[in-house]
DNA sequence: CGTGCGTGTGAAGAGGTGCTCATATGAGCG
DNA sequence: CGCTCATATGAGCACCTCTTCACACGCACG
């Protein structure tokens, strides 16, 4: 097996039983991809609202988070084919509500992380 | 307050009443910064790697993570300023290990919600 | 039935992010 | 003591993301 230009490993098998544990590439970028869309202070205002108020409009939503009404239904695009969010027409309206408590979960406790340790800059 | 260009809104309580329960901006921008660190699969691999491994050196990480070891360096001082790693250094060895438990649980819950629908693409 | 309003979408530009390559630092080893 | 190994870091570059602008679409209302 070569040892290619220089494969240094120090715990070869502490290297293989976590190679082993490691969840399979389609859950670490589905994941990647469910972080991805709370990592955006916009939709996170977004999703705080909904949150909040159960069930809003496009332009409420951009009146209550402070964005244009373009940005927020991009957003809202997003977040509707990741399925965080469902939509109910009523007319020429589309009222917005979160799909799952999911994001409550994450967003609890993502916010006890932040507020609990500023997690600022440090070295 | 005047109605600026188009204010359009719908339901004006429910716009005040959600403005006034939105988390605070620096709170806001705390948490998107820690999801954003766990929105990039090289980094939730070291992390599922530290969860399983407890304490692993750069060279092991990289080798268990199918990353280069400048990658996972840069990766490892991204989580270090942002206190989700710890390090333990033996003598010209760098030992990492998870700062506390959050990880874990966002990385469990997020994976509930990723393993339990596949959240792909839809409309 | 045409006009206005709420919403959806595409293109394009600015900005941010993560990689690689090259090099620095500092500890151990011969 | 100089050399090498493990890690850290900076610069540069490719890629992705988010925003705005412009316009399309459908429904309601006159």
């Amino acid at each position: 097996m070569s040892t290619s230009s220089h494969a240094r490993v120090v715990d070869a098998d502490r290297v293989s039983a976590v190679m082993a544990s490691l969840p399979p590439e389609t859950a670490i970028e589905g994941l990647a991809q469910v972080f991805g869309l709370l990592s955006d202070p916009g939709r996170l205002r977004l999703m705080a609202a909904l949150l909040e108020g159960g069930e809003m409009c496009v332009c409420d939503l951009a009146a209550a988070c402070g964005q244009s009404e373009s940005a927020v239904s991009h957003a809202l695009r997003l977040l509707r084919l990741n399925r965080v969010v469902k939509v109910r027409r009523s007319g020429r309206m589309a009222y917005y509500r979160l799909a799952d408590s999911h994001v409550r979960m994450l967003f609890d406790l993502g916010l006890t992380h932040v507020t609990h340790d500023e997690a600022g800059s440090h070295d």
